[in-house]
RNA sequence: AGGCGCGUAGCUCAGUGGUAGAGCACUACCUUGACAUGGUAGUGGUCGGUGGUUCGAUCCCACCCGCGCCUACCA
């Protein structure tokens, strides 16, 4: 007894197979049982591919209409016999009544016959997977034909040796072993495609089914010396598309011919495509490579996420949640949105749903963005997974973050053009020489990530110092300097400064911003005394070795900001408002931040909104306070504070800090931790507890001021 | 079935063996002379679960749960 589910395959069937070890059966190994409506005779085979758990530990094995039964058939020298037609009816090799039977009908009747002949045991459901075709959802039959195959082995293996060897790397690194787990378990590859276009296979048959194979008609007839009474007929199918592409790399160079494009551009030096296309392309263009050119095509192979949709849905025309770049570089209105998401569609029965679903996502359209908002999110966006699911929010953000550097620029342009520039470094404020040191970091940050193909983190570095140390700091800390009647040379160096740096950051995020930078840069390279090219296309991308690292500058500026932003928290927490004045008293300041208060008052004054600063040497009033190191930050309570908002204030701070104080004391205590740590991880710890156990105190003491009112 | 990968703030995602980050969203206040496509401040997370290694794990290892992709197959 045997289970199928394509009963009429029996017409084709060339054995009954067992499992060796089946012990039900081995007896009957090498005996033969007649094949019913058929009259033919099969034998019965062992063979370990049957699963003796799975029906009856007995399997029908029809050769020509089924993959693992071809496999059976190979090792058993059996026949493979065809029951079917190009157009899946039965053939001449079925029964008479069932020739010319389409195959589904031929199904239903050959379970009659059988049941007719009192030979069916029963009729079960099952459960299974149905291959079907991509555009016409028919089910695909397995049937013998002939096809062109290339034998893969011997490209295969220095394709292989390539990537381990290193001479091509994969960028992440981690996708070698997707194209090793393919590489070393390929098939010899069918090069044969039923399509009606593509580059036809050059393979030529006479009458008599011979094959000659030639670049053309007419050079098989040379090669072969066929004259004209012998008739050629060219093979039907066409090559698979990957076999012409994967010889993309030099036969755009003029391959066969040695070009001198070609022997420039092979191999190249990088390849960067979605991971979907390193079985498709990549490793075909490895081994066509490796073969035809005895060298690798390129030698990294970039791999970048696949851009999904808001669900996480692969893109596709079908779905219609394709988005057009064009689209949110222009905008596009909803009712044009819709049109255009529905016209292509393969199915569509889809529309409605499709159509439902982008009035939902996008009840406005698109806005346009423009298209370096959009290159800025995509580079924000290739981080090292696989998908990267596209969000309207994102490109929004970056869009603003366009604004906010055309705004800066214009800030810049405006104190700069037509004023007198320093030519030097001379004068150079605090802020001049740390804006510069910072620029030197950003620079180094940027090109080691974009070395790396990392551009997520170099879009964030060159957001990070654009927006928060350029905008939000520097450009603040220029106002005082320029705004007053103050020291010419000291304004002339910082308009230096502001258009220098700029000039450089422009160039810095050109690659990833190029239309507004290109736009900015055109003006403000005119007031530098760098470049003279006229296109930033042409200027070179900034080094770090230009710019100054000042470590001073830089720690004297992250007490000026402390300092101002201790003052902003307490207007913003107690509700002061920002254009009022606020006088600070200043308490316990060490030496250095009296200095610091005596160089850089200026800038607090006009950062922070002071009134006045006053160093304290009595005891306090009743004042809300912020910490800067040992130093207490004072804005005396008189009339604008209201002390039970500060009290809340207090506790809530002090409880973070003591949360973090027991959090370290915690791993002080433990002597396993002083002795096994890092010496400098304990030092930390040793001084952030001292540190905090410090704040607290102050905080404390300021609470009981506060609480006695 | 095999291979690869993912799970971190409401959402989209970085990140590190040593006190959890960004953007967006949210809350409050602010039209101050580059910018309201803005400014200032703030809220928000037992880093999927359980064990293990470690002085210490969100990170390394094992297992589990959930999700995804690729390849092969399903008498």
């Amino acid at each position: 007894m045997v289970a199928t589910t394509r009963p009429e395959t029996l017409f084709g069937d060339s054995a009954v197979a067992v499992h060796p070890k089946d012990e039900r059966f081995n007896h009957l190994v090498g005996k033969f049982v007649e094949l019913p409506l058929t009259g033919r005779r099969i034998p019965i085979i062992a063979d370990d591919y049957v699963d003796p758990e799975f029906g009856s530990g007995c399997v029908k094995i029809t050769p020509a209409h089924d993959f693992n039964d071809y496999e059976v058939g190979l090792r058993h020298d059996l026949p493979k016999i065809n029951i079917m037609t190009d157009d899946a009816t039965m053939n001449e090799n079925t029964p008479e009544q069932f020739v010319g039977m389409p195959r589904e009908e031929a199904r239903e009747a050959a379970v009659a016959a059988m049941e007719a002949l009192g030979l069916l045991d029963s009729v079960k459901d099952h459960r299974m997977m149905v291959p079907r075709g991509d555009r016409s959802s028919a089910v695909v039959e397995p049937y013998l034909t002939d096809q062109w195959y290339v034998k893969i082995e011997p490209l295969a293996k220095p394709a292989i040796e390539a990537v381990e060897t290193g001479r091509i790397k994969f960028v992440p690194q981690n996708w070698d072993k997707t194209y090793f787990e393919w590489m070393r378990n390929i098939q010899d590859w069918c090069i044969s495609r039923q399509l009606w276009w593509g580059h036809r296979i050059p393979a030529w048959y006479d009458d008599n089914g011979n094959v000659y194979v030639g670049y053309d008609e007419a050079d098989v007839r040379t090669e072969y010396s066929l004259d004209d009474s012998v008739t050629l007929t060219q093979d039907e199918d066409v090559l698979d598309t990957w076999f012409s592409s994967a010889l993309w790399p030099f036969s755009t160079q003029g391959w066969p011919e040695k070009t001198d494009s070609l022997n420039m551009f092979y191999p190249g030096a990088v390849l960067v495509t979605g991971f979907d296309i390193i079985f498709f392309w990549v490793a075909r263009m490895i081994m066509m490579g490796t073969k035809f050119m005895d060298d690798v095509p390129f030698h990294e192979v970039y791999i970048h996420g696949l851009v999904k949709d808001e669900n996480g849905d692969k893109m596709s025309k079908s779905k219609g949640n394709v988005l057009d770049p064009l689209d949110l570089i222009d905008g596009i209105d909803l009712e044009s949105l819709v049109a255009k998401r529905t016209s292509s569609m393969m199915q569509p029965h889809l529309k409605k749903r499709v159509e439902k679903s982008t009035r939902k996502k996008f009840p406005d359209g698109i806005p346009a963005f423009g298209t370096d908002a959009m290159r800025f999110t995509f580079a924000a966006l290739a981080t090292t997974g696989r998908d990267i699911r596209f969000d309207l929010a994102r490109v929004e953000g970056y869009r603003n973050f366009c604004n906010k550097l055309w705004n800066a620029a214009r800030y810049v342009l405006m104190n700069c053009e037509d004023k007198a520039l320093a030519a030097s470094s001379e004068h150079q404020s605090l802020a001049d020489r740390w804006i510069q040191s910072r620029l030197a970091n950003v620079i180094d940050e940027v090109r080691s990530s974009m070395e790396s193909y990392r551009f997520d983190l170099a879009a964030k570095s060159i957001y990070e110092f654009i927006w928060h140390e350029y905008c939000d700091w520097y450009l603040e800390l220029t106002k005082p300097i320029l705004q007053n009647d103050g020291n010419v040379d000291a304004q002339k160096a910082t308009r230096h400064t502001l258009v220098h740096v700029l000039e450089s950051v422009l160039r810095l995020s050109h690659p990833v911003m190029p239309f507004i930078t290109a736009e900015i840069w055109a003006r403000v390279n005119t007031l530098t005394d760098i470049s003279s090219d006229e296109s930033i296309m042409n200027a070179s991308f900034p080094a770090s070795d230009d710019w100054t690292v000042d470590a001073c500058a830089e720690t004297d500026i992250e007490w000026v900001k402390h300092f101002v932003v201790g003052i902003r928290n307490i207007r913003g927490e107690m509700d002061v408002s920002p254009a009022k004045p606020v006088p600070v008293l200043c308490q316990d300041a060490t030496k250095e931040d009296q200095d610091r208060l005596q160089q850089h008052g200026d800038l607090l004054t006009a950062l922070a909104r002071l009134e006045s600063i006053t160093l304290l040497e009595v005891d306090p009033p009743p004042a809300a306070t912020a910490l800067l190191g040992t130093m207490k930050i004072l804005v005396p309570m008189a009339g604008i504070i209201d002390p039970k908002a500060e009290l809340a204030r207090l506790n809530r701070q002090i409880e973070k800090l003591r949360k973090d104080l027991a959090q370290n004391r915690n791993k002080l205590g433990n002597e396993k931790f002083v002795k096994n740590a890092p010496p400098e991880v304990v030092e930390k710890a040793t001084q952030l507890v001292a540190e905090l156990a410090a704040s607290i105190e102050q905080l404390e003491a300021q609470i009981a001021i506060v609480d006695s009112l």
